[in-house]
DNA sequence: TTTATATATGATAAAAATTTCATATAACGA
DNA sequence: TCGTTATATGAAATTTTTATCATATATAAA
C-alpha cells in the first residue's frame, strides 16, 4: 500500500492537476471555463477535478448546471511556495540533463 | 520543449528523488550512507543524486573517496513545508481512490 | 602497480502514469 | 418530455517514468 508522501505527490505534482491548482489561485473558476483556460479534454478535466476534490485540495459548488471549484487557502499557500521555488531554481533545472526533455508541459 | 514546472516536479516529486531529500534535512550524508539507509541501487542512488545536484537541491563535497552531500536551505524549508501538507491531508489523500494503489513507496 | 572500495554512466527492460474513447448522468429550457 | 449543455465514469491504448544491467572511473590502501 503507498504511503500518504507517494499519494501527495501522485494528487499534486501531476501536471495537469497542478495546472488546475495554478489557475485556481485567489479565484474561483466553474469546469468549463478551466477547461477553455488549460486547453485541455473534458474527460481529462474531470478526473482530475474529482482526485483533486477527493484530496480536499478544491471544494465545489453547484451554480445551475455549472460546478465552481475553489482551492483551500493552504493549498494555495503551497502552490505558491512551489511557484516561488520554481522560479529560483529555473536556470538549474533546465540544465539539470537528466530530467526528461520533452512532454506536454504545465503552463 | 518543458518549463520550469515540469522540470521542477521531475526532479522534486520523484519518489527516490525526495527520499533522499527527506533524510538530507538537517544532516549531512555520503551515497554509502544513504544507499544503507534507504535500502536503494547503488546505481540508482547515483543517478538520483546527480539530478538533484545538477538542480542545485544539493552540494556534495569530497572526503577521502566518499562523498558527502547537504541538501540546501530552500530546499530543506519546502520539504518541511510538503511534509506537513501531506501530514495535514494524510486522511483524504488515502480515501481519494483515484491515485494509484501500488507502488515501491516514499519513506 | 595491483586490488579493493566508493561512486558514476548509458542503454535497455520493466512498470507506472496519462490520454483517449465510448458512454453515462444531471440540470435547464423549449 | 425532448433536446441541449455541462460534467462524470470506467476501461483500454498510449506514452512516460523508473529500475535493471553491464561497465566505467576515481581514490586509497596494500
Amino acid at each position: 500500500m503507498k504511503n500518504a508522501t507517494d499519494l501527495f505527490f501522485d494528487a499534486f505534482a501531476n501536471k495537469n492537476r497542478f495546472n488546475i491548482l495554478m489557475q485556481l489561485r485567489n479565484k474561483e473558476m466553474c469546469a468549463g471555463d478551466l477547461q477553455k483556460t488549460l486547453g485541455v479534454e473534458q474527460t481529462n478535466l474531470s478526473h482530475d477535478l474529482k482526485c483533486l476534490l477527493n484530496c480536499k485540495f478544491i471544494s465545489v459548488r453547484k451554480e445551475g448546471r455549472k460546478r465552481v471549484y475553489k482551492i483551500n487557502n493552504e493549498t494555495n499557500e503551497l502552490v505558491d511556495e512551489v511557484a516561488k521555488h520554481v522560479k529560483n531554481y529555473e536556470t538549474y533545472l533546465k540544465k539539470c540533463g537528466i530530467l526528461k526533455e520533452e512532454k506536454n508541459g504545465r503552463i
